[in-house]
RNA sequence: GGCCCGGUAGUUCAGUUGGUUAGAACGCUAGCCUGUCACGCUAGAGGUCGUGAGUUCGAGCCUCAUCCGGGUCGCCA
């Protein structure tokens, strides 16, 4: 094995452009093409590759060494730029090589366990359990420069927006609310728990009261919840706070980093500003809330339309005060024949309605509850939601709840049945005016939707203990082409009103003491109003880099069980190490 | 925890109704080749068919269990 003495790299591999000149190139071999009286090595960095020239005709030393390379070596070359005397129009190096007078050979290489190659179709298993050489591949390396890129461009544009980029700590204490914490045991509290932030949520309001009236910060946050292709237990928030402003002045800040953000990463134009929706429209339109609105398919109430049908299934919801709403799909009918409609009918009966009932419109309409229906009635049905030729008509009765759920989910299916998503669009919308209260069915209380801190918008502060439905926070989302990327809102900063949120929310002064004293305390003492939002960086990159997990943009990713496939993490720990900590671990029954 | 999909040389896959010695391509090893660039040619090595049980004269193929991976629902204040 060589060293790299004397030597010092002169450039990357990718910027081998400029004949007749020396260079120092370093990098691993990506392959060997051995022609016997002349061998060629295409030697590869994060910048690109570029050929590495032998001859057997010059110092036959150097040509030894180079017939004895094999993939995935790392070296180091020294040697003369010139001309190739066959071009390789696909590269950018492709009409140079560096023809090497002094090769170093500075690791050798077993056989990697699969090609690393830039297609590829190896199962990600085995590139998870190896990951830094899947890292190795050029698709991979764009993604987490682009990362990179990404991060830089955000700290630039709030930088020059005035804010601090202040670090809380990583070991804080756990407020069992919401999601699993990550606990952190400690030698020196025996039976006492830190916890991971789920987001640094408590810390960042407390440096407003503090006076850093900018706050961000780049924030590691842990969730211990099943994992998703858009959710990591492990992720990172572009977090901000922001003092003496009020909602539209933080959405206002964040379009405006959207617009930077996108222009010099892609080059793309975000039409400002952003579109906005209340939550009870996206619901109302998308029955989500959190809508792709890069196409139609809108959900419609046809409640009025059909209230006179004689068919049980539209009657007995509206009359228990529930509606029927329905989805055009436009041009849908061609693809969904009985069999693919039956199929979505079952994935509707899989997510909680009862059924769908359907128009397919080939020749004629052909109705699934044509029994019930005479033409004139078919009709109003065709015209209440524009339905031509070709169209499918796909309806569900039910509460409103699960109609616009069903709906919402059926919508998405059969735009991407249908190939109707564009791509390369990216469809910016505000969620606004969110409910602060959700109905928890299963133990028939009230609970907060955000977290407690959140402000009721100044027009509902009246229905708080009489009517909690209809409560809205100064609370909002932004979605990216049906993707949550950011949520945000106001916090209360009112003492009283503080305390009241949290008996409402069924908190004895007790509980209010044990988990959040420290900070009922902390806005006794004069708290500016404030408020902010936490942007997935991690969403983001996913969706600018064009991919479909956030695995592809994680250096070191964690799988569905939250485990990592190649340090085969979290692992089992001595009993002496536990003993120290004061734990024991209960055997897990199967 | 529920549902769906997947697991056969190092890799990606094929493998007929359950039937002789489980195949191909790429990679790997050895040899040849002075202009390749997905180099080419010749030869070769390489398999606990995820694991365990069962059915059978006989299992890669059928049954059951289990492990691993992916998607999704629940969950993610």
């Amino acid at each position: 094995m060589d060293n790299m003495k004397g030597l010092k790299r002169t450039h990357y591999c990718g910027e081998v452009t400029e004949p007749s000149q020396e260079v120092v190139v370093c990098g691993f071999v990506e392959r060997v093409r051995d022609k016997g009286g002349v061998i060629f090595i295409v030697l590869r960095d994060r910048t690109g590759v570029v050929q590495l020239t032998f001859s057997d005709r010059s110092d036959p030393a150097v040509f030894e060494k180079a017939a004895s390379v094999k993939s995935e070596y790392v070296l180091m070359a020294k040697g003369m730029v010139q001309p190739r005397e066959s071009v390789n129009e696909k590269l950018k190096t492709g009409y140079v090589e560096v023809f090497v007078d002094d090769l170093r050979v500075l690791s050798k290489a077993q056989t990697t366990p699969f090609e690393i190659t830039n297609e590829t179709k190896v199962n990600e298993e085995l590139r998870l359990k190896y990951r830094y050489l899947d890292l190795r591949r050029a698709p991979l390396q764009q993604k987490l420069i682009m990362r990179h890129e990404i991060a830089k461009v955000t700290r630039e544009y709030f930088y020059e927006n005035g804010f601090l980029e202040i670090e809380t700590p990583m070991m804080m204490k756990s407020t069992p609310e919401g999601a699993r914490d990550y606990l952190i045991p400690s030698r020196i509290h025996p039976g006492k728990f830190y916890a991971l932030p789920q987001s640094p949520q408590i810390y960042k309001q407390l440096l407003m009261v503090a006076g850093y009236d900018r706050y961000i910060q780049l924030a590691r946050c842990f969730r211990d919840e099943d994992l998703r292709a858009d959710r990591q237990p492990e992720f990172t928030q572009i977090d901000l706070e922001m003092s003496f402003v009020d909602s539209e002045d933080i959405q206002e800040l964040v379009e405006g980093y959207i617009a930077r953000l996108f222009k010099k990463i892609l080059d793309v134009d975000i039409q400002l500003p952003l579109q906005r929706l209340t939550f009870s429209d996206a619901m109302a339109r998308y029955g989500s809330d959190k809508p792709d609105t890069r196409y139609g398919f809108e959900i419609q109430d046809i409640s009025e339309t059909v209230r006179d049908i004689d068919f049980v299934v539209f009657r007995s919801a509206i009359e228990s005060g529930g509606s029927v709403r329905a989805i055009n799909v436009k041009n849908g009918s061609a693809v969904y024949t009985r069999k693919e409609i039956d199929k979505l009918v079952e994935h509707a009966k899989g997510i909680g309605a009862k059924g769908l009932a359907y128009i397919r419109w080939v020749d004629e309409p052909n109705c699934s509850f044509k029994k019930f229906v005479n033409d004139t009635e078919l009709e109003s049905i065709l015209g209440a939601v524009n339905a031509e030729p070709g169209d499918l008509v796909l309806i569900c009765a039910d509460r409103d709840k699960t109609v616009l759920s069903t709906l919402g989910a059926i919508r998405q299916i059969c735009a991407k049945r249908l190939g109707v998503i564009p791509e390369g669009q990216f469809n910016f919308v505000w969620i606004t005016e969110m409910p602060f209260f959700e109905y928890d069915e299963e133990n028939e209380a009230w609970v907060a939707a955000h977290h407690p801190f959140t402000m009721p918008m100044e027009e509902c502060m009246e229905y708080l203990d009489t009517d909690p439905a209809k409560v809205r926070a100064k609370a909002w989302d932004l979605v990216l082409n049906g993707t949550e990327l950011s949520s945000g809102s106001m916090r209360i900063t009112d003492y009283e009103l503080q305390q009241h949120m949290f008996e409402t929310l069924g908190m004895t002064d007790e509980e209010i003491e044990a988990k959040f004293g420290f900070l009922v305390e902390a806005y006794k003492y004069g708290a500016p109003p404030h408020g902010g939002m936490g942007i997935g960086l991690d969403r983001i990159t996913m969706i600018m880099t064009g991919c479909d997990n956030l695995r592809d943009i994680t250096a070191f990713p964690k799988v569905q069980n939250a485990s990592e496939l190649m340090s085969e993490c979290p692992s089992p720990v001595d009993k002496e190490n536990l003993d120290v900590l004061g734990i024991s671990v209960i055997e897990q029954e199967d």
